[in-house]
DNA sequence: GATAATAATGCAAATCATTAGCATTTAGGT
DNA sequence: ACCTAAATGCTAATGATTTGCATTATTATC
């Protein structure tokens, strides 16, 4: 069964392999690495594989897989929330404010530059994010 | 009168000097610059001044001064949006994640690698947002 | 300065995304 | 299989923000 990856992820996060988070991450493996999706765009693709959940339980769903480390979720000026499924690269985005397209980038050069900024007001990073909004090749 | 000032900035913007537009504008100039306020503070100084306006004015008043660019807003992640005046200058924020405090920052070698990441794409660049989440020296 | 035309305001209802309560169902350990 | 704890569906609640519309204020015109 396939399903054995999602259990063992499940299973590695102590949350119990139910239905809902199955398909979730179901669903989620067919998206392209570095795809981002909305909570909507989870449940149509869960309803066009025939498998009814509510909408509810997929926010649920979604908030522990964010606890849990699963996926990371953004929120984008004029774009809303989005996820991602967490690869453990470091990276910031672009958003096309034309199409809305949503890549992504890294750059060594800005965490050190991050580090500096840090420790010369004498804090800890916890965490970033950088966003990019640009017009893309392809709109322009 | 003292208004004459923001009734002109108002006026550069093609916004009539209406009272609620006035009043927003005099408890802003009252903070200091770099100030990141909420919608909330603005009705709270308000009706601290004594003046009675309603919520919707004051969203409506807030939307009209970031389509002028005399206000820009902010999203941060478990602080909500918050707005702070334009005053022209780049920069970058940083927010403490125990006590919500936000600073800002600039630093021009940020700007060079943000363009080499744009141009790399063949994009344009419109704007950006950095935030670091950090524990401010004061909480450590 | 009075007046007509246009824009702004207050208020309440509507919206949108997200969360929470609770009764019912399901999973895991024994 | 059985019991306890967790998960789900459903609907109602929430919170922030927006909108419709009748009323009021501003501006341009005479």
């Amino acid at each position: 069964m396939i399903d054995l990856v999602y259990i063992a992820i499940l299973k590695a996060n102590r949350l119990r392999p139910t239905t809902v988070r199955l398909a979730v991450l179901s669903v989620m493996s067919a998206y392209e690495e570095g795809t981002h999706f909305t909570i909507e765009k989870i449940c149509d693709d869960l309803a066009s594989n025939g498998v009814r959940k509510s909408v509810g339980s997929v926010y649920r769903t979604l908030k522990e897989f964010e606890d849990s480390g699963i996926v990371i979720r953004h929120q984008f000026d004029s774009i809303g929330t989005v996820y991602e499924s967490n690869t453990g690269a470091e990276h910031d985005h672009t958003v096309c404010v034309a199409c809305g397209n949503i890549t992504e980038f890294h750059k060594t050069e800005f965490d050190s530059l991050r580090k500096e900024v840090v420790s010369e007001s004498k804090g800890r990073l916890i965490k970033h994010t950088q966003t990019l909004y640009v017009v893309c090749r392809d709109c322009l």
